[in-house]
Parts: structure tokens; sequence; C-alpha cells
RNA sequence: UGCCUCGUAGCCAAGUGGUAAGGCAUCAGACUUUGACUCUGACAUUCCGUUGGUUCGAACCCAACCGAGGCAG
């Protein structure tokens, strides 16, 4: 009998994952990770679960404990608290310093869950890992979910192919309520735990109080960058996000303002007015540490620049150096260096690449400097 | 000192006699495995600088005073 790993994280994505294939036969045994400890890393300022009696990734081992018990599997656990911190966390800090946004969980599904998890399965004698993923894998193709309201591909796309041969994907197939029903028509217990949101592993947080435990504060002038005029006072260009609306700490205005860029070296942060303003227009981008999942290097495909974006038609320049030139005339808005820029053939998922300058009119933004 | 303009919730701002729009901000939700974006709800219970007056009735008309700005000198 052929043996899966299935990453149980106590929510029930992953414990219908675990059900799924212990329905289809195989030999099922589930692996709890824990990648984040509030106490070792400092995680004070903005955390909602400091007064409580069980810290949030307690209770989901002791749910999936739980889970596993019903479901009559083993559970194994591993701690990859340093190695999160080291290889996602780390980066995360550096992103932000640089002025970038970046997304953790890409890197974490790369170096933690596709990669540290995979070896530890292996030591476990797992022929396959599983996981409660939105995606599904097929011909070695990484596809999009058929629900695609809960896609997690996004998510997947730095995740070096070779790591995909031996994942399954159980969940791919089913739409979420779809996964709820089963999870409820099998009394499994986590059958209506709220979803978890946030930073995987971490988890909601106020997040500029949750910044600032590790990267000071270094406040600066808020710009309008139509007028050039100062108009408020930021607390630090890592707090903010390109498109970013709230938080921004500016008003008595007739129309709401949206970040629209930055400059580090000035520590300035740039706004402008009304949501359709052209200063968070953009037609081009040049994208870096380009990964590939599929073999297909199409001029012409679909890409997302955020999770849960909607797909934009573009056109690939392939440059010499790796990076790619992503070119879309029809304009998207608030594209951010740091993110992700997602690239999609139909429903495939081809890889990504991180944004790294952005462009309109073949000339570089010069209110969005790095 | 004279003349002019203005004074509406934390901010910006409609409303000029008939019983307080809207936006921002804030708070609470929805959505969401990235910080968003978006959406929903709450937000000046007789109050519109103060005090009087006119009126059936005023934030809107009149007077004085206080305060802010401008022009003149």
């Amino acid at each position: 009998m052929e043996k899966v790993i299935v990453g149980i994280s106590g929510g029930v994505d992953s414990a219908v994952a675990a059900l799924l294939l212990k329905q289809k036969g195989y030999d099922v045994e589930g692996l709890f990770m824990r990648n984040w400890d509030s106490n070792i890393n400092n995680d004070i300022l903005g955390n909602p679960n400091s007064n409580l009696n069980i810290c949030p990734q307690e209770q989901d081992y002791n749910d999936a404990l739980e889970l596993c018990n019903k479901l009559g599997i083993k559970l194994h656990r591993i701690d990859f608290i340093k190695e999160y911190w080291d290889y996602v966390f780390t980066y995360f800090l550096e992103e932000l310093k640089k002025g970038y946004t970046p997304n953790p969980d890409l890197l974490c599904n790369r170096f933690i869950k596709f990669d540290l998890f995979i070896k530890e399965a292996e030591k476990l004698g797992a022929d396959y890992i599983a996981t409660g993923h939105y995606a599904r894998i097929k011909d070695g193709k990484l596809l999009r979910a058929v629900d695609l309201n809960k896609d997690q591909t996004y998510f997947l796309a730095d995740v070096r192919p070779q790591k995909f041969r031996n994942v399954l994907f159980p969940i791919g197939d089913y739409t979420k309520p779809e996964i709820r029903k089963i999870a409820s028509e099998n009394n499994l217990n986590v059958a209506n735990k709220k979803d978890s949101t946030g930073i995987c592993f971490i988890g909601e947080r106020n997040y500029q109080k949750f910044i600032e435990n590790y990267l000071k504060p270094n406040p600066g002038d808020i710009i309008d960058v139509e007028t050039n005029t100062v108009i408020g006072k930021h607390n630090g260009l890592m707090n903010y996000t390109i498109g970013q609306r709230r938080n921004v700490g500016i008003s008595g205005n007739t129309q709401r303002h949206y970040v629209c860029g930055k400059n580090v070296a000035k520590n300035i942060l740039y706004v402008a007015f009304g949501e359709d303003n052209k200063y968070l227009l953009s037609d081009e981008c040049i994208i870096e540490n380009v990964n590939f999942i599929s073999g297909l290097r199409p001029t012409f495909c679909t890409a997302k620049f955020r999770y849960r974006d909607t797909d934009h038609p573009v056109e690939l320049n392939y440059l010499e150096n790796g990076n790619i030139q992503v070119k879309y005339p029809g304009k998207a808005k608030a594209v951010t260096p740091g993110q992700a820029c997602v690239l999609y053939l139909g429903e495939e998922c081809l890889g990504c690449g991180f944004i790294k300058t952005v462009k309109k009119d073949a000339t570089n933004l010069w209110y969005l400097q790095n």
C-alpha cells in the first residue's frame, strides 16, 4: 500500500484531504508543522492572542490530534521555527527594509512546505505527500483549483517544479462548500472551524504593530504626488503598500486617497487621490527571480499581480539575464514591487517572478523608486 | 483702528427660513492563508462660535460679543 504523509494544519481543508486519501485506500499518516512561536520570535505588539491560555498553534495541534484519532491515523509533529525564521521571515524583513511588499507565503511554500516538509515526510517513509491546498496537478502540470474563488496556485508558483513530483492535492477538485459538506457529513471536529487568514503560520495581526517588533519605524513625509506638497506624516515606509487606502493617517479630503509610491532614499510616501487616479496605473513591469513550473514559454498569457487579482492579459519578453519584461497594455492598478507576478496559460499555472520595477509608457514611475 | 470675508462632528465640506448631504478618519463586520483593494453597518438624538432678537418655525434674517483670515493704514 502506498504511503501518504498529509500536512495536517488543524483546519478543515487538510482534514478533508486526509479523509479523501484514506477513502481512496492510501496508507495515510499526518504531519503537523509548527513554524512560529510568539515568545521565541518576540511577537508581542499587535498580537491579539497574547492573553490566551493556549496559543492558536497549540489549539490547532489539539484539533489535529482529535481529528487524527477520529480518522484512525497517526499524527507526527515537526517544528520548523528556526528554519521559518531563517528562510522566510528574514527575507520578509529584508524586503520591507528595501521598501518592497513581500509575500512570505510563497517563500513558505517553497522553502518549508515543499522542501523541508517533503524531506521530513520522506524520512517517515512517504511515497507521496499531500496538503489541503486548492490546486490541482495533472500530468505534471500545476492547474488552478476547480473552485476558482479559493484557488491557491498563486501561493504555489515559486515552488521548484521537481518538488511537485510526488505531491497530491486531494481537495483541488472540490469547491469549498463541498469540502465543508464532506467534513460535516463525516462529523469531523473541524467541520465548522473558521478559515485561517493572515500570514500562514502566524495569523492575523495588527500589521503596523507587528512589524514594529522587528523594524524600527522611521517617520517621514507623505506627499501628494500631483501637487508635490506635503500633506502628512507617515510612520515608516515599511508600513505601507501600493494601492493601500486605510491606515495612512490622512483625512479631510473629498476623495479617497491611495498610496501610489515611495522613495526609500528620501523616505517619502506618495499618495494619489481618487480610485482611478492615473498615478496608480502602470502598463509594464520587470520580474526577477523567475521560477517556471511549466515547460511552456509563451509570449502571450495572463498574469496575476496579487493574490486574488483578476487575470491580466500580458505579453512576455524573456530578457537575457533571466528576468522577464511583462507588458499589459490594458493597464493594471497598484502593481507593487516585491509582490509575485504569477503567470497562467488558461488553467495552467506556469510559474512566477517577483516584481522589481514598474513602468508606464516605457518609463519607470518616478514616484516608485526603490 | 476702519472695511471685508469666514466660523457646521476628529478633519474637509454641502446646506442661506422649515426642521443637519457627502467624503476622509475612526469603530464593528463580510471577504481573504501576503499589509491590501472592495463591500456592509455605526458615527453631530434637537444641534451648526457665543449671547440675545425677529418669526408659527432659523445653521441659514438682525444685533452684540468672541475667534480666524484678508485688505486698508
